[in-house]
Formats: structure tokens, C-alpha cells, sequence
DNA sequence: CCTCTATGTTGATGTTTTTCGATCCAAGGC
DNA sequence: GCCTTGGATCGAAAAACATCAACATAGAGG
């Protein structure tokens, strides 16, 4: 009985190699998935956590330096923490006494994608089935 | 007394001209602006009405070709939109009897930029007010 | 003016999220 | 072994959200 679920962000690349959002009705499980890492995003609290992992220069930033940051108690910074990493976005590794996170920068890039409307389009070949 | 408090994504561009999220650390009032916006797509309902506005040709969509692809009642629908528009990326117009949507594609265009860590950056000569 | 259809709004309700204090686990130092 | 410090986990309480039925509003057409 696993509780976090990790969500892998593009796992259906299979067939559609552009999964864009603003060019094709998303369906209902890739809505699903996407809307999880949009809700990730959406908190005040985690957008400035993942701000602070992902502008560190050596791409790790410690936890100590994390929670000081905040008007906030230790365990909501955890939460909210485990909340980023279970949309996909950051990855933690314990080293000695601390806990680094750091940005999975995949995961940004393919939400940027998604989020890009293709600049110009090709006449597609026909033959695929919608 | 406006109800209805419309998101501008980027109205703070006086300064920093690349609001990157990943490049810096977002203060508490960016960070806020930016929430609202992706707490609008956390949701699997308002992903798919966006999908469904910006994947059309013309650019717009009347709710009446929203409504029935769910299996939620119309004032929910109707509320998903509403969200949608309060966050800046939709607008609506009235034509008739009709409401049509439409994309906002400057929203979504800042959100891919805010997004998009950059690839590689040149020393910047000072002066180059954006 | 009245009615019908298409949307938005209101109020209520059940669910989810945010946050905390208390507690627990892991690693280091004594 | 014990104690200290950094983090995660566990309830629980308050706030926010999603959803619906009921109602309100805006045009169209008589």
C-alpha cells in the first residue's frame, strides 16, 4: 500500500509526442495527472520552496535553510515539501544529519511544454486516427 | 465594488525582466499572484474546459459546447470558468444568446516563461531597460 | 408583455487543504 | 548506552473548495 504515488508527468508518450494543452482537448486522465502538478504549484508556500531549490546554484539547498525562510512551523514546511516531491517536481536525499532537495528539471520543462503554444504547424499528413 | 479581482501574470516587470521562478527566489507577493494562477489549473475539470477553449481554431468556444462534455451540472461548470476567468486565462463575451470563451494566450505564455529555466545566459550589459 | 432557453449567482453540504502541537525516527556526539 | 539536533509523521481544527438544487438574469421570439 504505497502512499505517495509519484507522478511521472509525460507517461503516456507513447502515442502523442506533443502533449500541449492548448492545441488538443486533454482527456480526462491526462487532465487528472496534469491538474496534480498544477495543484502542487498552486500554493503561495511551495511556489517560493520551489523557488528557493531551483534558483540554488548547486541545485541542492538544505532543509535548515528552507524552514527559517517561513512564518511557518517545521512540520508545514515537511508537508508542503512532500507535497512538491509527490507532483513530481523535487527530489530529496538525506546526506549525514541533513535533508537536500533539489528541482527535477524535467518535470518544469515538460509543464513549460505543455504550456507552449506550438508556434507554426506543419500540414499534418492525414491517416492518424484522431 | 468589483467582485471579481482579474490576476495580471506579469505586472511586475518594471524591474526584473525575467520572472523566472526558477532563476530566483519569488517573494511572498509574487509568489501569491503566481499561486492563484496555477490553483486554477489544479483542477482536472478546469484543465479539460481550457483544453477545450484553446484547442479551438477560431479561438473561442460558447459554454454551450462546454457543458455537456462533463458530468457535472452547469452552475459548476459555470463556476470552473468563472475561476478560470478570475485567474486571467480566459475571457468571455456575449454575443446573443450565446457566451463565448477564449483563451488569453499572454497568461499562458508567461506561465511556459516562468517556467522555462534558461539554457544559457550571455553576461548582460547593463542599460537594456526590457 | 410573456415565455423559453442559455448562463450566471446564491446558499448549503460534504470533501479537501492548510496548519499546528505532539510525537517519532535518524544521525552525531558524549 | 543517553542526549541533542534535524526532519518526518500523526491526529485534529479551521479554512478553502467542489458540487448541487434553486433562483436570478439576459436575449430571442412570439
Amino acid at each position: 500500500m504505497p502512499k505517495q504515488e509519484l507522478v511521472v508527468l509525460g507517461q503516456e508518450t507513447a502515442d502523442g509526442c506533443c502533449p500541449t494543452l492548448l492545441t488538443a482537448p486533454l482527456d480526462e486522465e491526462a487532465a487528472t495527472g496534469l491538474a496534480k502538478v498544477f495543484k502542487a504549484l498552486g500554493d503561495p508556500v511551495r511556489l517560493r520552496l520551489l523557488s528557493m531549490i531551483a534558483s540554488r546554484d548547486g541545485g541542492e539547498i538544505c532543509v535548515c535553510d528552507l524552514t527559517p525562510a517561513f512564518d511557518l512551523s517545521q512540520p508545514t514546511i515537511s508537508h508542503h515539501l512532500k507535497l512538491l516531491k509527490q507532483a513530481g517536481l523535487i527530489d530529496s536525499e538525506r546526506r549525514g544529519t541533513w535533508v537536500y532537495y533539489r528541482l527535477l528539471p524535467e518535470s518544469t520543462d515538460r509543464l513549460a511544454a505543455v504550456l507552449t503554444r506550438p508556434t507554426a504547424r506543419a500540414t499534418e499528413p492525414a491517416g492518424t486516427t484522431s
